[in-house]
DNA sequence: CGAATACTGAGCCATAAGGCTAAGTATCAC
DNA sequence: GTGATACTTAGCCTTATGGCTCAGTATTCG
């Protein structure tokens, strides 16, 4: 429960930044390594590279590297967790009291 | 378009909370005092009045004050944000290229 | 009126976030 | 094997975040 909820903190927590948002955007389209990735940016590499650690430490993407070229890769996965705490809220205000409501409820009770 | 960008950060920084997911949940069965909300919450009362006035910053709830009573709403319409942006990120790794798309990729194209 | 209630404002503190530079390592291309 | 490429590491800086206390204001209750 509490993991669902830290889970939650990464994952909005890296939406929250304009860069990391158009990072997942381009990875929409498929895989990039990171010079690709960070062309678009106006920004040192490793300020970019905070970026991509903060993603993949979010969940959001996976990275691998071959050579001296690492690759990203989305993980489409991680939005359910963005989905399903949305459903669960949505569940609240219309009254509904399934398990997901419950769950939910529960995995924030006093912010944990 | 830079402003949907900005209240995307406001709300996704805003939902990265535990304590502010809490409070939106409370908030989903129905409108609570400051005072109500606070109560489960092991924190003083000006701290916690800094989550309800970045909750009312990022659009997600809006508050009155009648008397020495603030009263907190959840604003529905808020979340369609959110709602929107992960529409827009799954059309893109589904391959569509309709507006929603286009609409989200310029964006937040370079981080604007 | 006086006390309790419900915030509100000011300001301090520690940590995290997001940017930078400078220097280092590991591949790959010639 | 030398040089270019693609990160990577370390460390510094400024601002933001999330918590605190202490004191203040405005209502409401008796």
């Amino acid at each position: 429960m509490a993991q669902y909820s830290e889970q939650l903190n990464g994952v909005f927590q890296a939406l929250a930044d304009p860069t990391r948002r158009a990072v997942l955007a381009r990875l929409g389209h498929g895989p990039a390594s990171i010079s690709d990735l960070a062309k678009p940016f106006d920004m040192a590499l490793p300020s970019f590279m905070k970026h991509i650690h903060l993603l993949e430490g979010s969940g959001l993407i996976q990275t691998r590297k071959q050579g001296r070229v690492r690759t990203c890769v989305i993980e489409k996965k991680q939005f359910a967790a963005v989905e399903t705490w949305l459903s669960a809220q949505r569940a609240l205000w219309e009254g509904r009291t399934d398990r997901l409501e419950q769950f939910v409820t529960k995995a924030q009770a006093k912010g944990d």
